[in-house]
DNA sequence: CAAGGTGTTGTCCA
DNA sequence: ATGGACAACACCTT
């Protein structure tokens, strides 16, 4: 649930508080979560040296002297820089660091750490097919993804080989500010629709963004993020009353996720 | 206290 | 190309 805003914080506080750091030890309770076997993955990161911390999606991208760690938090958890005698009670993941700190890795489901070794990002699968991130396109850039598309507007959002960063949290307040109701599908979209559709994903993402990312999630020294339930506007608000028209918010199926609308701003197709 | 819902992603199948 | 079901088995709400 970590999706571009909270990624993009994230990047920015271990920028921060790792650049320069060198990895002592490593320890991983969770092989599942790995691309290679536990000890190819200590092997490979232990010594390494933190040179950078980039993003791309909802994947972090740890650039070492070593070559690179890739982390997706998946559904949610917490990277956290702690002192070695003071553990959280859950990691699944630890980076012993020079200085007496440690960086512990949880999430509470479907999370992955990988290691990419020097010059081998390209074949790195699972990141190697995102779409440019959603802040990182101009609005003709986004005009011609669509092109030629014929799902259903939010699929396409979500889909991360298409646009990498939106998630299911935020695509509702997007839609929302793009009048556009989450089953209208491309073709049927005017220009004027895409051009709003464009502007709503960044002023919804920034809005988050300047916020510190949501407070549902943690950075590095356990702090939350500042962008609440009080700043989503219609998303997770059935039965509320639209802030535009009053209609009641609906919650809604759209395909295998859940939706937020106002039926009366956006017009089923 | 057990059941059901959920922010992610990939794969398989229509 | 598109959409749906499903699997990865944690945590919270009902």
């Amino acid at each position: 649930m970590p999706e571009l805003p909270e990624i993009i914080c994230r990047a920015r506080e271990m920028n921060e508080a790792l650049v320069g750091r060198t990895v002592r030890s490593i320890e991983a309770l969770q092989p599942k979560c790995l691309n290679v076997p536990v000890e190819k993955f200590r092997e490979g990161l232990t010594g390494a040296k933190l040179l950078g911390v980039t993003h791309r999606g909802k994947w972090l991208f740890v650039e070492t002297s070593r070559g690179h760690l890739l982390i997706n938090m998946g559904m949610g958890g917490e990277i956290l820089l702690v002192p070695q005698d003071g553990l959280p009670e859950k990691w699944r993941v630890r980076f012993d660091l020079d200085g007496d700190e440690t960086l512990t890795i949880n999430f509470w489901w479907f999370g992955n750490t990988h290691f990419v070794a020097p010059g081998e990002l390209g074949e790195h699968e699972m990141t190697a097919k995102l779409g440019p991130n959603a802040l990182d396109l101009s609005s003709e850039e986004f005009a011609q993804r669509l092109t030629g598309r014929r799902g259903r507007i939010k699929s396409f959002l979500l889909d991360q080989s298409k646009i990498a960063g939106i998630g299911n949290a935020y695509v509702h307040d997007i839609l929302f500010a793009a009048k556009l109701h989450p089953l209208r599908t491309i073709p049927t979209l005017e220009a004027a629709d895409i051009e709003r559709l464009y502007g709503a994903i960044r002023t919804e993402l920034q809005r988050s963004i300047d916020a510190g990312g949501a407070w549902y999630e943690v950075g590095l020294n356990g702090g939350r993020g500042g962008f609440t339930a009080d700043d989503l506007v219609i998303g997770y608000r059935e039965g509320k009353p639209c802030p535009e028209c009053g209609t009641t918010i609906e919650k809604i199926k759209t395909g295998s996720t859940s939706g937020f609308i106002c039926p009366t701003c956006q017009v089923p197709p």
